[in-house]
DNA sequence: CACGAACGTGTACAAATGTACACTCTGTGG
DNA sequence: CCACAGAGTGTACATTTGTACACGTTCGTG
């Protein structure tokens, strides 16, 4: 026997190719994908495309998990960071109003990805792990009920805030994430206690 | 001078077409909208498409107002009805956990116009104009500051409910509402009074 | 160095898309 | 009933898309 064994003539060939996918959703959006344009962004023949991915589902979900797993990592970060409710609080504050964690246009992406998880399973449970994370980092901090209310409050008004444009009134966030937190100690519910 | 008039032939075929192109982008999503695949839905010739609009984003963005008009119309009614701060919550509650005021295929849609705004301009202000409505909806029961901090509960759950695929649990949503109801009147700002 | 196997690519092609427009149809005024 | 203006449509076409695959290219081995 002869010849090499599997050694790529570019071995982060591919990875670019999915860099190069992620940059074009988030300027463009996934309509505009298509394996010419992520080719050309990314400076490859189109040949690569085909050569390197199943077809244009599979860039697109790489590129979406690539975006979630950066999202992830600094969300669990400034998460992780925090060593007291108050600090866990704050951070939460600069999730939602700043853009540390996540800029205006990744957060377009995410919403890119929701819309996306209808044409294929992969990107489905793609959307389904971060829901996870993001609580799970959650829970490091507060309680289960408290995390899954924040995280609800987060993901909405994310999206206001990419919507309107402009980031909320921090104090106005501080006050209904501090809100938030306390619903399980003070058994809230108008009538009666039906919590478990 | 003779002939008729601006007489239509069929008056109802441009909303029919409207109509067809919702139920494809709640089924299919807007990725598989095409003049094509709404005329055949519609029972129209692909004629009928290039006479009633201009392009087929004016096809989509009509139906994203369909939708737009239809969620916000049953959003306003179902909180005009409650007379209450308890009603009105519990009005919230139903719009988060329930699927009488937005199914989960039209939430799914919701989403897809949140992705679409990127196309076009009349559904990035149809958008905004989504935003708006809801928070006016709510400012006739809650402050502004918990009426903002309610919409976007309300956006986000309903998104992690749309991809968890089950409603969360009424009594902890109804705790967190209740919650963010009481955010202005309470000062809870950790330490210092930020608060205009 | 030469050779061959695996790496990588340019080109070709079928399918689908948006759109224009020459055409037919329809009903109203005369 | 006829003519005609305007409503409505079938077809044609340029583009763009995903994808296959025959062909060049590269580099370890002998």
């Amino acid at each position: 026997m002869s010849a090499r064994s599997g050694i790529p003539n570019d071995p982060d060939r591919r990875q670019r190719i999915i860099d190069a996918a992620l940059e074009l959703i988030l300027d463009d959006g996934t309509a505009r994908v298509s394996h010419r344009a992520v080719a050309a962004r990314a400076g490859v023949p189109l040949g690569s495309m085909t050569y390197h991915f199943g077809g244009i589902d599979e860039v697109v979900t790489e590129a979406f998990t690539l975006l979630v797993t950066r999202l992830s990592d600094r969300y669990r970060q400034g998460l992780a960071a925090a060593t007291t409710p108050a600090e866990a609080c704050e951070a939460v504050v600069e999730i939602i109003c700043g853009d540390t964690f996540a800029s205006v246009r990744e957060m377009a992406g995410i919403f890119e990805l929701y819309s996306y998880d209808r044409n294929s399973p992969d990107s489905a449970r793609l959307a389904a792990d971060w829901m996870g994370i993001s609580e799970d980092a959650l829970t490091e901090h507060f309680s289960l009920d408290a995390a899954r209310a924040v995280d609800a409050l987060i993901e909405g008004w994310t999206i206001h805030c990419h919507l309107d444009g402009h980031p909320p009134d921090r104090d106005l966030v501080r006050a209904a994430v501090a809100a938030l937190t306390r619903i399980d100690t003070e058994n809230s519910t108008p009538r009666g206690a039906h919590r478990e």
